[in-house]
DNA sequence: AAGTAGAACTACGCTTACGT
DNA sequence: ACGTAAGCGTAGTTCTACTT
C-alpha cells in the first residue's frame, strides 16, 4: 500500500496552461510505472482499448498524431508509378492531411529522388539532328536529347543495388561465371531509346528491368545514332573489360549482347542496310543465294569483327567510299559503333515472327483477293449473258458485295453495244476501202489518192470512237469494281482477327504487333482464318450450283497450304520465343521444325526474305550457343518501352522547355526501374474470366 | 487574327511550424 | 532561443481557352 499526493485542483484540464497540463501528464505517467510494474507503455494501451474506436481516433486526430504513417520513399514509389508530378503530388497531400495519413514531405522525396539517381548523372541537351519536315526534306534541326552521363558506373550501380536487394539470378548453367548484359535500341512513339538489361533476373524483360541511358527525338538513323551514342563507343568497350565484385568476393567477367529491329542491328554494324547485296549481319550471304537455294554455298562464310573492319577499310581505300561500291566489301560502309562480337548480336525473334506472319498473311490476302476478281469476272459473263437472274446473286449475303458492280454492268454495256455497232460500220467501211484501192486503178492517180485518204481518215475516226466507248465502258467496271479487301473472301478475314481481338496496325503497312502474332499463331485462330475461306466457298457454291468447280478447288487449296503454313510456323514461333533456357534436344526439334516450314513453303518456289533466311540459318545457332530462346536474349523488352514512355511522359507534358522536359522524362523512368524503388503500386488482381460451362 | 487571363511545370528560396 | 524540417511561393516559360 503506497500513498499518492494528488493536488487540489483549481483549474479543469482544458482551461489550464499548457505547461500544467504537461505536469499533470507527467504525474499521471509516473502512477502508471508504479501500477504497472515498469510497464507503463502496456498499461496506456490498455487504458487506450477502454475508449470506444471512433473516440480514440478523434482524440489522437485533435492532438494531431496521424493515425497511418506511409513509410519514407513510399509516397515516391506511388509518385513515379502513377505518375504524377510533385505540383500534383502537393494536392493529394493536402488532400490526404484531412485524412491524418502523414506522408514524406516534398523535400525528402526530391532528396531520396537524388539520392537513387546519383549514380546517373543525367545529362540532357539539344543536338543536331537530321530530321524529316512535313514536306519530306532531310533536314538537320536541333532536338532534345537526353542520356546518363556514364554507362559503366549505371550498370555497376545497378548491380550493386540489385545485389544488395537480392533479387539477382543465375538462371541458367551457360551464365555462371558470367554478369549478361543485354543492349538494344528501338524508335517509337517519337523518341529513340537506348536501353539496358540486367539478364540476371527473374523476369529480365520487364519495362522494370529495363534502364533507358539515352533517348533523342528523332529517327534512327546512321546518323543520327553517331550523333548521340558516339559516346558510349568507349564505354561500351571498357565495360566489357571490367570485372563485378559479386557476392562472397567472387569477380564476375561482363558479357554484353546487342538487341534490337534488324534495321537497328545493321545500322549499329554498319551494314547498308536489308536489302544490300549481302543482307545478313551474321554471313556473307549474297541477296542471289537467298532467292535461289541452289546456287548457295555449302558453307557460307560467318561475318566477324575482323573481316568486318577488313571490308570496311577496302571499301574505304579501294571503293573510295561510295556507296555504289558497297557490294563489293559485303555491304560494310561504316565501322561498327560498339566493338560487340558477331555471335553475342542476338536475332531478332521478335521481329522475325512480326515479318513472317505478316508476309504470310499478306500473301493468304492476295490469293483470296485473286478468287474475288475471279468472282467477279464470273459474274461480269453471265450477267451480260443474261444467264442468271440478278435478283437471285443479289440476295446472296456473299455476292451483294458486288451490288454496285452488278449496276455497272448495265451502264457500262450501253456503251458496249454502242462500241460493238461502231465495230459492226467500221467492218464494212474497211471492206469498201480495200474495194476502193482494188477498183479505181485505172482512174486519175490525184483524184483517187484523195477519195482514199478521206475514206482512211473516216475509218480512223470511227476506230477512235469505238476505244472511246470501250474505254468508257471499261472506266464505269473498274470504278464500281471491288476495293481490294471487300471481297466475299478477302473481306471475311477481318472479323476473324477480331473475334480474336486482334487488330492491325494503321501505320507501318497494316503490320501486327507482337502479342497479336503469338495470339493468331496458336492452332485455334489458324483454323478460323483459313477455315473462313471453305466455309464461304461452300455456302455460293451451295447457292449458285452452276459456279465453276474449279473456284472450289482453288478456294480450298489455299484454305490448305495457309493452315499448314501458319501451322508449321506457329511451332517453330512457340519454340524459338521461349524465355526459359533451351537445350540441345529443344534446338534440334526447332531445327527439324523450320526445315519443315521453309520447305513447305519453297515448294511454290517464291522468294525467300532475308528474315527467313535468319531463321533458317542463325536462329538455331544462336539458341545453341546461349543455351536460351529468344524471348529471353531477344529485343522484346525493349519494345514494351515506348508505352511506358508515353504515359512517363504525360506528367511531364507541360514542362515548357524540351530539354528540360525530356530530361524530367528520363528522370522519372530512372526512378521505376531503380532496384531500390518501394512503395509499388501492387499489379490489378487479374480476374479470371468466368467459365459459362455448366449453363 | 491578335490579345489576354489563367493554368501548368520544375527548381529553388523563403516562411512557418515544431521540437529541444 | 535556436536549429531543422515541412511546405509554400515564385521565377520564367509555354500552352490553352476565351475575348476582342
Amino acid at each position: 500500500m503506497r500513498f499518492m499526493h494528488t493536488p487540489q485542483l483549481e483549474k479543469t484540464s482544458t482551461d489550464a496552461a499548457p505547461s500544467t497540463v504537461a505536469k499533470r501528464a507527467r504525474m499521471l505517467e509516473s502512477m502508471r510505472e508504479q501500477v504497472s510494474g515498469g510497464n507503463g507503455e502496456h498499461q496506456l494501451m490498455a487504458e487506450m482499448k477502454r475508449y470506444p474506436k471512433d473516440q480514440l481516433f478523434q482524440m489522437l486526430d485533435k492532438a494531431g498524431l496521424a493515425q497511418i504513417r506511409i513509410p519514407t520513399g513510399h509516397l515516391l514509389g506511388l509518385k513515379t508509378d502513377i505518375q504524377v508530378n510533385h505540383g500534383q503530388l502537393r494536392k493529394l497531400k493536402r488532400w490526404l492531411d484531412q485524412y491524418g495519413v502523414a506522408t514524406e514531405s516534398e523535400r525528402r522525396m526530391r532528396q531520396t529522388t537524388a539520392n537513387l539517381l546519383s549514380a546517373y548523372e543525367v545529362t540532357a541537351e539539344l543536338l543536331p539532328f537530321s530530321v524529316k519536315t512535313d514536306d519530306d526534306e532531310v533536314i538537320i534541326a536541333l532536338r532534345p536529347c537526353a542520356y546518363i552521363f556514364s554507362l559503366p558506373s549505371a550498370v555497376f550501380d545497378y548491380l550493386e543495388r540489385s545485389k544488395r536487394a537480392k533479387t539477382l539470378e543465375w538462371p541458367g548453367p551457360t551464365m555462371t561465371d558470367e554478369i549478361w548484359l543485354k543492349i538494344g535500341g528501338d524508335h517509337g512513339g517519337g523518341s529513340f531509346k537506348m536501353a539496358y538489361q540486367l539478364l540476371h533476373k527473374t523476369h529480365p524483360n520487364t519495362v522494370a528491368n529495363t534502364t533507358v541511358f539515352a533517348i533523342f527525338e528523332a529517327k534512327d538513323s546512321r546518323d543520327n545514332l553517331k550523333t548521340a551514342l558516339g559516346r558510349y563507343r568507349a564505354e561500351v568497350e571498357a565495360l566489357q573489360k571490367e570485372k563485378w565484385q559479386g557476392e562472397g568476393g567472387h569477380a564476375y567477367n561482363l558479357r554484353v549482347f546487342i538487341a534490337g529491329d534488324y534495321a537497328f542491328l545493321s545500322t549499329i554494324y554498319g551494314l547498308s542496310g536489308a536489302s544490300g547485296s549481302h543482307p545478313c549481319l551474321w554471313c556473307q550471304i549474297r541477296k542471289s543465294e537467298i532467292d535461289d537455294q541452289d546456287s548457295q554455298r555449302l558453307r557460307l562464310p560467318p561475318r566477324t569483327l575482323e573481316n568486318m573492319a577488313q571490308d570496311y577499310w577496302e571499301f574505304l581505300h579501294e571503293g573510295r567510299g561510295n556507296i555504289k561500291h558497297a557490294q563489293n566489301y559485303h555491304n560494310i560502309i561504316s565501322p561498327p559503333m560498339f566493338r560487340v562480337s558477331i555471335e553475342q548480336v542476338i536475332v531478332p525473334g521478335l521481329h522475325i515472327s512480326l515479318g513472317i506472319f505478316h508476309r504470310l498473311y499478306t500473301e493468304l490476302e492476295a490469293t483470296l483477293q485473286g478468287l474475288d476478281r475471279k468472282v467477279e469476272k464470273y459474274l461480269h459473263m453471265i450477267i451480260r449473258d443474261g444467264e442468271t437472274d440478278r435478283e437471285e446473286i443479289l440476295d446472296d449475303p456473299h455476292l451483294a458485295r458486288f451490288q454496285a458492280y452488278v449496276a455497272a454492268i448495265d451502264k457500262a454495256q450501253v456503251y458496249e453495244e454502242q462500241a460493238k455497232e461502231l465495230q459492226e460500220e467500221i467492218e464494212e467501211q474497211e471492206t469498201q476501202l480495200a474495194w476502193l484501192a482494188y477498183d479505181n486503178q485505172g482512174v486519175n492517180k490525184n483524184m483517187h489518192e484523195v477519195v482514199f485518204k478521206e475514206a482512211t481518215s473516216m475509218v480512223t475516226a470511227l476506230i477512235n470512237r469505238r476505244d472511246n466507248l470501250e474505254r468508257k465502258a471499261g472506266a464505269i467496271l473498274t470504278e464500281a469494281s471491288l476495293k481490294p479487301g471487300k471481297g466475299p473472301f478477302c473481306s471475311k478475314l477481318d472479323p476473324v482477327l477480331q473475334e480474336f481481338h486482334v487488330q492491325r496496325q494503321a501505320y507501318h503497312g497494316k503490320s501486327f504487333i507482337g502479342n497479336h502474332v503469338d495470339k493468331m499463331l496458336q492452332d485455334k485462330p489458324i483454323e478460323a482464318l483459313t477455315g473462313v475461306v471453305e466455309k464461304t466457298v461452300t455456302e455460293i457454291l451451295d447457292e449458285h450450283p452452276t459456279f465453276p468447280l474449279a473456284l472450289l478447288s482453288a478456294a480450298m487449296k489455299a484454305s490448305k497450304k495457309y493452315e499448314k503454313l501458319f501451322k508449321l510456323f506457329g511451332s517453330c514461333h512457340r519454340l524459338y520465343s521461349t524465355s526459359s533456357t533451351m537445350g540441345e534436344k529443344e534446338a534440334d526439334e526447332l531445327k527439324s521444325n523450320i526445315t519443315a516450314f521453309m520447305d513447305t513453303y519453297r515448294e511454290e518456289s517464291r522468294t525467300v526474305s532475308i528474315k527467313m533466311h535468319i531463321l533458317e540459318h542463325h536462329v538455331v545457332p544462336c539458341i545453341r550457343r546461349w543455351g536460351f530462346g529468344l524471348g529471353f536474349l531477344a529485343e522484346q523488352g525493349i519494345e514494351k518501352l515506348h508505352s511506358h514512355f508515353n504515359s512517363l511522359g504525360r506528367s511531364t507534358r507541360s514542362i515548357p522547355d524540351p530539354v528540360a522536359r525530356l530530361k524530367s522524362t528520363l528522370n522519372n523512368h530512372l526512378l521505376t526501374v531503380s532496384p531500390d524503388h518501394v512503395g509499388r503500386v501492387p499489379k490489378p488482381v487479374s480476374q479470371k474470366k468466368e467459365k459459362t460451362k455448366g449453363q
